[in-house]
DNA sequence: CTCGTTTTATGATTTTAATCATAAAATGGA
DNA sequence: TCCATTTTATGATTAAAATCATAAAACGAG
């Protein structure tokens, strides 16, 4: 995340999206840096069938879609607002010119990659090797840490529907269905009126 | 990929590993930054069946294991030396001034990190939405662009054994057989005695 | 050169999640 | 508040890759 005084130093500037909007489609080059102010953004595949893959969810403050930017390739997936949302929005020469200025950014966008690279490591090791019940327990305790889940008196509210569950853990929403009631019954979670709480 | 100079300037050591040494274990913190001189190392996890999955597969000048040391957290997979492996290792604390004290630096670990998230993004989709004759051409040809395949006069030779291919693609060694022998067919790949050419 | 290990190979069988079908409950615009 | 859409739900069936079994070929350490 970089401070907004930063951003507007180099002139960058807000654009709002609805939900659904498209923010950039897989295949495009990058232009710009992308940072979001409010609302929520997903990045996602979808295959010939038209199965989507969610790459990741982004909140407020922060950042998605550098990796490509960094490497002058195409952009491996799509980005879409789930909700309204506004988004910093600063062009690539701009943004270079910031990092190569102000050398400690650099530090927190490594922080930043590392922290999606180690999210991907992991995941990639759960969908590639482990069943439905691991899968989706630790996509949902990684959640914890680093989506924004809140707590009440029930335990932490895991805030996606179960076909988001399957699109993030490579499983089909009936698989999620029957893989949470298991969960449940195991202890591992509760369900209380068809919200999940870990 | 850091200068020699600049490591030695920072009091690098090296290290030798044989064949199947292991370099680091899952779950141990990060106390060093590593860089390979010479030979090949893989970064692996092993279900509770003993099943492995391979996160990636790395060579002369290539560095690994860096995105838990930039977040203080345990390591998600083991490192391995594939065969005989020389590597540069430099303290954390070294590797960290290193860092501050060189911006430029900052620059190249930032397009490694996000080179590996591109490796990731597109493998994680493959994984999860496509059938295993995509997954494994997927596979062969981000190896043809970033592992140190050969070409000859035959093509691109994969120097990936079928349970590699398998350990990076999350399918099994049998299916990897079968799926090459239909690409085979269909005239997507060749075997040349049992060498797999792109 | 030899022998144990690894790699490639193939056929038969099983398992597991996907698929298909259907529907109730909840949600959210108009 | 009504209706279309989304979300959750459940049962039956299928398909696809995993598993199991076995073996030949190649490789490599001694």
């Amino acid at each position: 995340m970089i401070t907004v005084e930063l951003l507007e130093k180099y002139g960058v500037i807000k654009k709002s999206f609805d939900k659904n909007d498209i923010i950039f489609e897989e295949g495009n080059l990058p232009l710009h840096y992308y940072q979001i102010i409010s609302g929520e953004v997903k990045m996602s595949n979808y295959n010939d069938d038209g199965r989507e893959f969610i790459q990741g969810i982004f909140y407020n403050g922060q950042s998605f879609g550098e990796p490509p930017l960094f490497l002058n390739q195409k952009y491996p997936a799509n980005a879409i607002a789930v909700e309204n949302t506004e988004i910093f929005i600063l062009p690539k020469e701009n943004f270079i010119k910031l990092l190569e200025d102000n050398p400690k950014v650099s530090i927190k966008i490594i922080e930043n990659l590392a922290q999606r690279l180690y999210y991907k490591s992991v995941m990639a090791a759960e969908i590639s090797t482990h069943e439905p019940e691991h899968r989706v327990l630790k996509l949902i305790d990684h959640g914890i840490a680093y989506f924004n889940f809140q707590k009440d008196k029930n335990g932490y509210l895991i805030n996606f529907t179960r076909q988001q569950i399957g699109d993030l853990t490579g499983l089909r929403v009936e698989t999620v269905i029957r893989t949470i009631k298991t969960l449940e019954k195991k202890g591992e979670l509760k369900i209380i009126n068809r919200k999940v709480y870990r």
